[in-house]
DNA sequence: TGTCTAAAGTGGTCAGACCACGGACTGACC
DNA sequence: GGTCAGTCCGTGGTCTGACCACTTTAGACA
């Protein structure tokens, strides 16, 4: 379970392997950073004493993982790393599991809640600032579920970003795709009324005064009172809709 | 920022990334299962209208990411999800990042403690047992920090477990490869005294009754208090060290 | 001086061959 | 008749060398 790569347990790593752990370790070591360009295929394949379509696997298998960045004709390029990967590899990982769009909340929520509180003892003034902008940008929005929605996102986002941890804002943009599918799943049981909107900007409002505050526990609470009351009313449409009174068309 | 795979928004995918997506869309729609072999190389290059090694380049991407099992003069079979493969995207991910081994603590405290809150409400008469029965390991692994250290992780994995989410889980799983270098690295700072350790299995002990006791918020607020003493002895014996007074060899 | 074209360098693809490994079949031996 | 060993076949693993497609660039031409 430690090892990092099932590869390196082998006694007799293949090839392609070799020559993937072999960038894998300088990408981690720091020794290849972004940007950097690597040497022609057939030079690396000389380089490196393995065939042109061996060395191709490995870097096919790298630029799969979001590591490199291979141009037709301009050659291949070290990559930033980059959380798209992470969210390709957690759907795929959470593919075969039943309700991943209702679980995958719990794990918004997780890193949700410990950001705020890191927020409350972090944050910047510019990172309030910035969380304020989007508060704004959601009450300039009510009226438009597409952007809304957007603007509700960017909210929550901002507060991950000012808990300054790379860790937790990591995982929430690896789980934003599947958060996504969900949310877009959920805007088919819930309808925006006016009733409903004001209140949801009000339940915003409130986290962010608890975190200019600076106070984690009640910002928490804040936070998880909002979710819960998205919950709730996820829940309330959804039997109504079964009740045959739903207003979808 | 919503697309899962970057190759699909390009207008001409080139042969290798087609297969690759066709083999991942199979997957993700289950058409393809855990357990399923795969036609030969040969032949599938020939179905798929591709060149053998440009089939090769997808499969081996395939079977990076974990996905595939390929087994040389067997075949190629498609591989039960893996959350190694997103603990090893994770790790390649916050590589660049300072301080990632302090900063998935942050992740691992977001994880565990929504974790407890759904094990409160979810947890079976089983898991309980099952967290009881790492208590007894842990308690019986006093004196050995080897067998303590992995007692004290199955502790917590198994709360994990018990939330019942398998979000939560395959992301705990994800950060346990940083999160065990962290506690190494962490065991060259801390020294396991009598007093110490005795200390530990109380606080696991407190978690656990709260937890059978089905007390949400009394779980989360003993759980965070553990983590905190843990927090707090590190950066004692961290001081310590730095003055001269540490009983490191 | 500007533009266009051709060449060079690079990744993308292909075909065919051979090697290495695993399993299954078959034969001999007990 | 059962068991074991050797062989054969199917599979992935690797290599070679060639050609195509794209990009950049430098030289030629207007």
């Amino acid at each position: 379970m430690l090892d990092i790569v099932r590869q390196d347990t082998e006694e007799n790593p293949s090839g392609a392997d070799r020559v993937f752990t072999f960038f894998r370790d300088r990408l981690l070591s720091g020794e290849l950073k972004a940007g950097d360009r690597l040497l022609g295929e057939r030079e690396l394949a000389l380089a490196l004493g393995v065939s042109r379509p061996v060395l191709r696997e490995a870097l096919r298998s790298l630029a799969m993982l979001g590591l490199l960045d291979i141009r037709h004709g301009r050659g291949a390029y070290v990559r930033s790393a980059d959380a798209s990967v992470l969210g390709q590899a957690l759907t795929l990982c959470l593919a075969p599991e039943p309700n991943i769009l209702d679980d995958v909340l719990q794990a918004r929520i997780a890193i949700e809640c410990q950001a705020i509180r890191l927020a409350c003892l972090r944050a910047s003034e510019r990172d309030l600032q910035a969380i304020a902008a989007t508060l704004d940008t959601l009450v300039d929005s009510l009226d438009d579920p597409e952007t809304g929605g957007e603007a509700d996102y960017a909210f929550h986002l901002a507060i991950v970003r000012a808990s300054g941890s790379s860790a937790l804002m990591k995982i929430y943009e690896a789980i934003s795709p599947l958060l996504m599918r969900s949310h877009v799943e959920r805007r088919r049981d819930t309808f925006r009324e006016p009733a409903i909107t004001s209140g949801l900007v009000e339940a915003h409002r409130q986290v962010f005064l608890a975190l200019a505050q600076r106070d984690p526990d009640e910002a928490e609470r804040r936070l998880r009172a909002h979710f819960e009351i998205g919950d709730d009313l996820r829940r309330k449409n959804l039997i109504s809709t079964y009740q045959g009174q739903g207003k979808a068309s």
